[in-house]
RNA sequence: CGGGAUGUAGCGCAGCUUGGUAGCGCGCUUGGUUCGGGACCAAGAGGUCGCAGGUUCAAAUCCUGUCAUCCCGACCA
């Protein structure tokens, strides 16, 4: 490519809309330009960028065994009535009326048209497993779109679904997709790590989550140095740590705590330590109160209590509201003559020996407190927010905890759509079952986005070479000087000939314009066509990353970029 | 959706407190001098000051409303 007949509209000041550095870059570098909240336009640098990501989850997808396939964006409601997520997935669902006043929706996934497709193609366990798998738009009003690319309401997606007989199926399915996405982001030069993943309430029993590791990632981890253990906060297990002090249950009292409104009130109060102390939360669970009781020091993970009770909105109501539930005091909330109320007892608040915690009157606290004998609870689980520190619940050592972007998850599905949808096959016996589905996704515009994340420093974007733009950028010093135009056209000539991805840097700029320029834009290495080459027939060969740079005789360039490129990232 | 902030030329910003019809830097156009790390000189083009009302002789500036964008919290690729 000839960059003088390329859109590149390079920025020399960093857009006032962009706060995280890929967003910066992607925009000042001329690969984007955004149109509204959370949808952009994808500059000719960006597209193939894009293109070779794509490429790369393709031939994997292939390689695993997928088919790609193309599913409508459109997709009619009747589909979304039938699994139930036409009124489940809320806002974030871009709905939309036809002419005739039929509903329709624009697919942010696609499990709906393609378990529909499967129902009705797909008949006998002969077909199966199947694994069909797309690259393409999705579309969801976010309530947040934000940091560019990172979290648009139309991005490009690879989904691939999997259909398989039985459960032994689903997991050599799965197994097969969590290797293909360990090949495709760690060809795509990615510092990245498979975590378990939450797998929601709707019935998957699996999931792992790709998050590629970053500061500004929104995806909060934590990890264990001494062995294998890695999961997403949602996810990760809570471990209980026996509380001393058992074999001393001392009587249940109440004293009088006046001022005493937090937690931390709390334990000056009573000189003692956070961990005696019992945290009492009252949340409507669509609409219906619900008490969660967790150690003092913890924060309630709502997506794991969201699961244990099954419901699809959970909220902590106002002060007032509260007070309004009855035997409900803010500021000494507690489990004990908590009645009406389901109580979600967090299994490490009920290990605690003699506890402190409210007394639902204003400024009373109960002490030597005791799970089983002093309260009850509907269910004794695991209710906390795990953090670095606490134990692996594998090895018990404490967990590490990082930042990174959730650039892919794969998911056990189960037979939750196709049970739905009525996805069914005739087995070997002749019996009707129904399909064990998994699904599994790759945000292409994400994965793009974080990659410059990973991989940028104070001059631009610094790209891992199999997703680079381009892999070389010719630049002649002088646009005036005929010899070196002239030289470095036919170093362009040769390179193409040679299929290495070069881009030729014909526009009239002064050297320092084109060097800045192939800086931002990241390629990973830049051929200098100078005074040199036509005095000694040498060009300079720069690296990117390393910022090594290197003299090569015109008729040794060939061979020598070869070598470098051969060496990925 | 709650909280905070911002809308003035393609990009970055000033002007607003104290109303008088818009300015700076970069970029863009033309000519000239330059030319191995974002050159210099000269001459230009480009804005109904987000939008709609209101106050006023007069509004970028004051008031009301509205829209958009960005950031912080609960979800997801």
């Amino acid at each position: 490519m000839r960059l003088s007949k390329m859109l590149v509209p390079t920025l020399r000041d960093v857009p006032a809309e962009a706060e995280i550095i890929s967003h910066q870059l992607l925009l000042r570098a001329g690969y984007m330009r955004k149109v509204a909240a959370g949808v952009y336009t994808l500059l000719p640098m960006g597209l193939r960028v894009v293109e070779k990501i794509t490429q790369i989850v393709r031939e994997e997808m292939n390689k695993a065994g997928g088919q790609e396939l193309y599913l409508p964006i459109i997709q009619p409601a009747e589909l979304w009535l039938k699994s139930g997520r036409w009124h489940v997935y809320g806002d974030e669902l871009f709905r939309l009326k036809d002419r005739h006043g039929r509903e329709f929706c624009l697919g942010p996934t696609h499990e709906e048209i393609i378990t529909d497709l499967v129902k009705k193609e797909v008949n006998s366990y002969k077909q199966l497993p199947l694994l069909l798998f797309q690259i393409q738009n999705k579309y969801r009003d976010e309530r947040r779109p934000r940091f560019g690319l990172m979290r648009g309401r139309e991005f490009i997606m690879k989904d691939l679904y999997s259909f398989d007989k039985d459960e032994e199926g689903l997991e050599k399915s799965y197994q097969k997709m969590y290797q293909a996405y360990t090949n495709i982001f760690s060809r795509c030069g990615l510092g990245f790590r498979a975590v378990e993943a939450d797998s929601g309430a709707i019935g998957g029993n699996r999931s792992h989550e790709f998050v590629v590791l970053a500061g500004s990632g929104e995806a909060e981890i934590v990890y264990c140095e001494s062995c294998d253990y890695a999961a997403n906060v949602e996810r990760a297990e809570g471990v209980i740590v026996e509380d001393l002090g058992r074999e001393q249950v001392l009587p249940l009292d109440k004293v009088a705590t006046p001022g005493v409104k937090t937690i931390l009130d709390l334990i000056e109060f009573m000189q003692i330590s956070i961990e005696k102390t019992l945290k009492t939360l009252v949340y409507l669970a669509d609409s219906e109160p619900v008490a969660v009781v967790v150690r003092g020091d913890r924060d309630v993970n709502e997506i794991k209590l969201k699961n244990e009770i099954g419901c699809l909105e959970l909220e902590l109501p106002g002060e007032d509201l509260l007070e309004s539930l009855g035997g409900v005091h803010v500021g000494s909330i507690g489990p004990v003559s908590l009645e009406n109320i389901p109580i979600y007892l967090d299994r490490e608040a009920a290990s605690i020996a003699n506890g402190v915690t409210g007394a639902n009157e204003p400024e009373m606290h109960y002490i030597n407190l005791n799970y089983p004998r002093d309260y009850k609870a509907t269910v004794v689980g695991d209710f906390i927010q795990v953090r670095a520190g606490d134990p692996c619940p594998l090895c018990q050592r404490p967990l590490s905890s990082a930042r990174g972007i959730e650039v892919g998850q794969v998911f056990k599905l189960g037979t939750v759509y196709s049970k739905s949808m009525g996805a069914t096959f005739l087995d070997e016996k002749g019996d009707t079952c129904e399909m064990v589905m998994g699904c599994y996704g790759i945000g292409v515009t994400r994965t793009m986005a974080a990659a410059v994340e990973q991989n940028y420093d104070e001059n631009g974007i610094i790209w891992p070479r199999s997703i680079a733009p381009f892999q070389v950028a010719i630049i002649p010093v002088s646009s005036k000087d005929e010899q070196q135009c002239k030289n470095a056209e036919r170093i362009y000539e040769r390179l193409q000939a040679e299929r290495i991805e070069c881009l030729l840097d014909d526009r009239d700029e002064r050297a320092g314009v084109k060097f800045m320029d192939a800086d931002l834009n990241g390629y990973p290495f830049r051929i200098t066509v100078g005074k040199k080459t036509i005095q000694k027939g040498t060009v300079d060969i720069k690296n990117r990353r390393s910022g090594l740079e290197t003299t090569v005789k015109i008729e040794d360039l060939v061979g020598e970029l070869q070598k470098m490129l051969k060496n990925n990232y």
